[in-house]
DNA sequence: CACGCTCATGACAATCACGTGACAAACCAC
DNA sequence: GTGGTTTGTCACGTGATTGTCATGAGCGTG
């Protein structure tokens, strides 16, 4: 069975929708804004999202963009607003249709089925890929990425090296020793050299450096990494 | 240039709309008739159908029919009227997209490009090639070819290795000694070699070479290619 | 509370990584 | 051969990255 992702913030007309999609076989998963619509299609991918443009907090053309960029599922946008302004947004920013609110069931029902006859099977986009998850923070090793909230975060060699060797003892610590060997490769060298470190990397992935979440030190023995 | 088939009867709608397409950088192939229109499509096929549903003679729905039978063009109708049974009808005829006249041409042209980005270019019957698609960037190893936007780019031969090598690995990093390995068959050499053959293979494959979006170098590790 | 120790952080200069243009050798098609 | 294309090397500029250091805050203990 095909899924949708309804992605609508009223929740009239998310709720009626679903139900319409439902009776034409579609299976689908409503929700109420961008930042879950995200997490809903990388959690659960389905074959095709729905989006509103007008939506609280992240806007419906950012959510497009975000989600083109992990995926190439087809995109229509469901909108209330008819202009050919918004309409040449929404399309530019990845969208595949775009249909104006009110629509008619049907009319979306045949626009989804051609949709989908187009769709193309894309080459795997990211093959066994291993991911090390804490929380909202992703850690892909083969693909040199590090995501916070599934947004891609800017970190340096070092910091992703250091990143990675902890990542790879989830919850146990390890101390600048060990980590001037496995990171740097240095038998001896100034410990302090971590400490500066941790605290870049902090900078880009704690929301809080004073209360870090994930990579907290422990007085006396080294850092750790944690859910 | 993209070539665009725009079938429709009614003189000055045609002349206007096919003026308009031009300027927004289409070659228009334009004809009064759904017979026509076929005829010119098995001619001189062109990237995108246009259509009007109610036409002298053969009608829009049997004209889509008819076209969809030879070929796997995308078709979008451009029809007055504008009920949902009619929508549903063009949709279901095999059409991609169905808009409303009178339609504003940067809708138009929006909706085009969107459906191109889509559109698989099935024209040439390629057996069994497997196609590496990248959003708009695909590669055809067995065929030795590369498409940006369904335009064909003219890659050298280490170029094309290259992407292929990078391709195999969607959204994965390879260092420069990895590709200079699997490409070059050196085992030892100038790393800079493979800076070189990335610029110049963004010249031909990004249109912001200073902000690549499907060959990025992730910084210290190497490059890799993304969706 | 005062002390010693540990850690966080900002500033800074040296270094590094990368993109790019130029160029000559190698290669290729004709 | 000859002219054009492709390829590897080099050098330079730019901006990012890195290790060091100094300073001050934080913590635990007596």
């Amino acid at each position: 069975m095909t899924a949708v992702l309804l992605i609508e913030d009223d929740d009239r007309i998310r709720l009626s929708l679903a139900m319409a999609l439902e009776d034409e076989g579609y299976q689908v998963y409503a929700v109420a804004s961008a930042e879950e619509g995200i997490a809903e299609q990388r959690r659960r991918p389905a074959d095709t999202v729905l989006v509103d443009l007008m939506l609280p907090g992240m806007d419906g053309y950012e959510c497009i963009r975000r989600l083109r960029r992990d995926d190439d599922v087809p995109i229509v946008v469901v909108s209330a607003r008819d202009d050919t302004h918004d309409i040449v947004a929404g399309l530019e920013a990845g969208a595949d249709d775009y249909v104006v609110k009110p629509v008619a069931v049907k009319e979306l029902a045949a626009r989804l089925r051609a949709l989908r006859r187009r769709a193309r099977t894309v080459a795997t986009p990211v093959p066994v890929t291993s991911v090390l998850t804490f929380g909202d923070l992703e850690i892909r090793p083969e693909a040199g990425e590090v995501r916070l909230d599934g947004e891609p975060v800017a970190v340096t060699r070092t910091e992703f090296r250091l990143l990675c060797e902890l990542a790879d003892h989830p919850g146990l610590v390890l101390s600048r020793q060990q980590l001037l060997q496995r990171v740097w490769g240095y038998e001896f060298g100034d410990e302090r050299v971590v400490d500066v470190h941790v605290g870049r990397l902090r900078q880009k992935i704690e929301s809080d450096t004073g209360k870090p979440r994930h990579l907290v030190t422990v007085r006396g023995l080294g850092y750790k990494l944690q859910l």
